[in-house]
DNA sequence: CTTGCACCTCTAGTCGCTAGAGCATGTAGG
DNA sequence: CCTACATGCTCTAGCGACTAGAGGTGCAAG
């Protein structure tokens, strides 16, 4: 129960092995103490601290990002207007990101509404690829 | 006329002077003729590819793809079935990209308006990081 | 005691560029 | 013709965030 090898913490976290490793030589996660074997052995923090990790990524937070969230993690007595900032700034890409996936779709559904089914010279896909001007959203 | 230069190419394409020459060491892009003094000298068709190419990529096809559809553009009797597939494939991972990013958005909502300008410890978005589990939109 | 999985380190590869060093060439003005 | 200076050339290395593989060690079960 003491010793939390690094399968058990990439299975408790979902954090894969390897990318542990990674996270540890990129300095995101301290190094943890290692057995007589030399075999990494995690407490409960860094489990959680792991999980905290990896639900920033799946928002998307960059590690420089995610470094600074730590760090303010580690110390609450500070102000949270850089959390605050930090996850403004990421919103505002998100949306950003968001519209001009929306445009895309678009652009995409009237080249694969548009394919004949027949030949190459004749496929709107093709075509729209090859001349922007018929493009008509103009999200680039 | 006769001859543009790379960088000529670049301004008429919107591709940049060493992405060109990316393309050209990766095989998207045939490797054109060369002046006296070894410059590159490039054909109006090899704009238009490199049109071709820059659209394909901000609809954010990656190169095996644009391979693909290049190919089928240099072979315009062959059916159009892989570029329709091609597309399609685009289409659907585009409103994955998008669904999953409305989910984000949702939680980064969440955690900004949450964040009451105070301390860390009492700040919604360090606190939804740490656990995952009020997070309330199940999109991972 | 042996099997076999999990762990270790280290290097190199992924993708699609981008940056920089250190040269050669082409062009416009004096 | 000479000189600047922009533009071109090749080559190597770097980015972010991992991922894969080689080649070796540790450990627990049968």
């Amino acid at each position: 129960m003491r010793k939390i090898t690094i399968g058990d913490a990439a299975r408790q976290s979902g954090v894969k092995v390897p990318t542990i490793r990674y996270y540890e030589s990129i300095g995101l996660l301290a190094a943890p103490s290692r057995s007589e074997g030399n075999q990494r052995s995690y407490e409960p923090a860094d489990i959680r601290r792991l999980a905290f990790i990896r639900h920033a990524r799946e928002l998307g937070f960059e590690v420089g990002s995610i470094r600074t969230l730590l760090a303010l993690q580690d110390d609450p007595d500070q102000s949270c207007a850089s959390a605050d900032a930090i996850a403004k700034a990421r919103l505002i890409e998100v949306e950003q990101r968001i519209r001009s996936l929306m445009a895309l779709k678009a652009e995409l559904e009237i080249m694969v509404e548009g394919c004949g089914h027949g030949r190459v010279d004749q496929c709107r896909v093709i075509e729209v690829l090859a001349d922007h001007g018929q493009c008509m959203h103009p999200h680039h």
